[in-house]
DNA sequence: TGCGTGTTTCAGTTGAAACAGAAAAATTGA
DNA sequence: TCAATTTTTCTGTTTCAACTGAAACACGCA
């Protein structure tokens, strides 16, 4: 497959988005090809589309697969398996805020917990035991809020977030 | 300083999280050690505690500047610059989460609008194109939440947090 | 102006992650 | 079962950001 130009911009420039927020370059490049493809395609196409080694591809397909951001499916008169990803960028979002959070931020919050919990604080750290209680309430706020927001339908998420701010005026009490 | 172990833990911790995040490891231990230790360090003190090179305590800092994370103090009767961070957390996540859009998520949200905006898509393209407005609007929608968000004070901020999906019951309409 | 103290810059080094290519393994169809 | 096709694993190589240490630079003070 040839890409465009401005396929070609997408896919570089997701494939900078990514890495500087700690995704393998490759990786976030796949998933960008397969998004603006939005057909299923083999690792091979990938592979000779994006100029990588094909074992490159087929890391990086497991890697999206354990992130559920893409699936195989089979076309008919092809033995070879074809990968997708869904087409619907809440979905994706969703996917990968979720991912994420329970990859990374909520490890972290059970460290802290456990942090506190040890009431072994020496008196000097006192203070720091009090800043260490206080992020992990940040994070356990943030944990709770972004569970509710990711349980709801994205109709409802999109609705939400436009409404914005208005609704710091129902918060008087 | 010596650090006990629950400020090792945090450190280390911090740090690794960081770099997950696409941020440098010696940059967020930093941080997290003026925030554990809640007072103003000068470099040379932070460089023997981490026990990294003096020149890589300078260019951290100077990034945590640029991030506007840390300023300088100075202490009676010392000349050497001391280098504080604000204790609030909540302070510190609208911070990074400010900093962090304007310089990574607002430039592609213009990158996607220009290439939406230039017409030249080719005919095969045209799912691609579709997708890729698609894209750019939950971006959109994103940022300017997020820029409401951050404008409110950080109490209401958490009052609408733990609000969390109740709100979505009024929207009905 | 020169000296002591502190900071930054810069060139070279290191280490970890990403990657390629080959080899091994798996799958399918005959 | 075998051959053809496709996928995965493995080992070395490359790349790049992070880091160090030394040298250059800045500042304040006598």
């Amino acid at each position: 497959m040839e890409l465009t130009t401005h396929a070609q911009n997408f896919i570089l420039h997701w494939g900078e988005m990514g890495s500087r927020w700690g995704v393998n370059r490759t990786v976030s490049q796949i998933h960008a090809l397969l998004f603006y493809a939005g057909r299923p395609l083999p690792a091979d196409e990938i592979a000779t589309t994006l100029d990588v080694a094909r074992s490159n591809v087929s890391n990086s397909l497991k890697e999206l697969q354990n992130w559920n951001l893409i699936r195989t499916v089979h076309l008919m008169g092809d033995r070879r398996e074809h990968f997708e990803t869904s087409l619907d960028v809440w979905v994706l979002f969703r996917t990968v805020v979720s991912e994420r959070k329970q990859r990374e931020f909520d490890p972290t919050i059970q460290v802290l917990q456990a942090m506190v919990a040890s009431s072994d604080f020496s008196k000097e750290d006192a203070g720091a035991q009090l800043r260490v209680k206080e992020a992990l309430a940040l994070m356990e706020t943030l944990s709770t809020w972004a569970n509710e927001m990711l349980r709801l339908e994205s109709s409802t998420l999109v609705k939400m977030m436009k409404l914005g701010a208005k609704v710091s005026a129902l918060i008087r009490k």
